[in-house]
DNA sequence: AACGCGGGGCT
DNA sequence: AGCCCAGCGTT
């Protein structure tokens, strides 16, 4: 049976639902106060991110990058750092680039209507009605996840939120729901609600403030919504990479494209395996050709690393080794200490390798 | 409309 | 071994 949004008492909805969300909030550090930019910094973060994994890179990133202005004028290098670890590294990146467009082109002031703060690099539908609602009070639907997953059940709501069309029914119902005293508090009160009871397994439908609002659980069905289709599985990616010192004792960095997977970060010079050819033949092969550096691989490898990203997985095998000759440092080829490195934005991957380097090394 | 894009935690 | 997470940009 269909559910429909004449069979809800909104005003009643509404007072449970902020009444709930006023007295069990969790106690987060970008809801110490309004700030446009630390509202921003944070609904990028919490993108496709847990709160338990933002909360110590929003306090970081806003130590180093205090204001809009402070983002502006940082060193693209610094910010990839502060991010390092974090994933979709695109994300910052378009922050930085929205950030300077907010300083340039808005006086440093983020803009407040849904026009324009959709311009900005990276704020799509999401993060607008976020920002406008919570930042500024503007009642625009801030639709993620935990929204659809809510209001699917609250309002039996059988549309597949895999598909981009669902969004727009889910920001209709918001619509013509939310509140127009508190959009802040509504439309955090629905992703509190989502991450705290209303959960995708097993929701605490008896802790729920809103039970008897919700459509699915007076039918019992909650445990069939919402209704999402599952994407098809990940591809495997076979890689030898090389920790490479030359006789000074530096480190050899390659910095990837900036597009594509993992843009812009650093990491030890990587190549695809190959069926035909010996792992350590490839990769002393494409130094030796594409930058003209000639390596000496250790015998057998140091480690091997797994890692698993949300649309492919990588099997890296790691060696370690010296440099012959000369080396020329390019823009995306560099000679670093130990200690420089630290200063580099590696992916996860690279970070568990090169402390498998250092145990090796600590071992021999 | 479908796909690429990280990393970690839970079931 | 999947699934999910305070999604967005590109194609």
């Amino acid at each position: 049976m269909a559910g429909s949004i004449e069979q809800l008492n909104i005003k009643q909805f509404q007072n449970d639902l902020l009444h709930w969300f006023t007295n069990e909030q969790r106690d987060l550090p970008w809801r110490k106060d309004q700030d446009p930019y630390k509202v921003w910094v944070s609904e990028i973060m919490l993108q496709q991110t847990r709160v338990d994994t933002v909360i110590p890179y929003f306090n970081r990133f806003i130590e180093n990058f205090p204001t809009i202005e402070k983002l502006a004028e940082a060193d693209e290098e610094n910010v990839l750092k502060a991010w390092e670890g974090l994933g979709y590294y695109s994300r910052v990146r378009n922050l930085q680039a929205a950030v300077k467009e907010v300083h340039e082109s808005y006086g440093g002031v983020v803009p407040n209507t849904p026009e324009e703060i959709k311009k900005l690099k990276g704020v799509g539908p999401y993060t607008a009605g976020a920002i406008l609602s919570i930042a500024y009070g503007v009642p625009e639907p801030a639709v993620d996840g935990n929204v659809m997953r809510v209001l699917s059940r609250i309002l039996l709501i059988w549309d597949d939120i895999a598909k981009a069309s669902s969004r727009k029914v889910f920001e209709e119902a918001v619509r013509s729901i939310i509140s127009h005293e508190n959009p802040s508090y509504f439309n955090q009160a629905l992703m509190e609600l989502g991450a705290l009871i209303c959960t995708p397994t097993s929701p605490s439908c008896l802790l729920c403030p809103v039970r008897e609002h919700c459509q699915a659980f007076h039918e019992g069905v909650q445990d069939q919504l919402p209704v999402k289709t599952k994407k098809k599985s990940t591809r495997h990616v076979e890689l030898v990479a090389a920790v490479l010192k030359d006789h000074q004792g530096r480190y050899l960095i390659h910095k990837r494209p900036e597009q594509g997977l993992l843009a812009n970060l650093w990491e030890f010079p990587t190549v695809e395996k190959s069926k035909l050819i010996k792992p350590k033949d490839i990769l002393q092969d494409f130094m030796k050709h594409e930058y003209d550096i000639h390596i000496q691989l250790d015998k057998t490898s140091f480690t091997a690393i797994p890692h698993v990203f949300s649309h492919l997985t990588w099997d890296i095998e790691a060696y370690s080794g010296t440099i012959e000759n000369e080396v020329k440092e390019a823009g995306n080829m560099k000679l670093v200490t130990a200690e420089e490195l630290t200063n580099y934005a590696f992916p996860v991957s690279y970070q568990k390798m090169w402390k498998a380097y250092l145990e090796s090394v600590k071992e021999n």
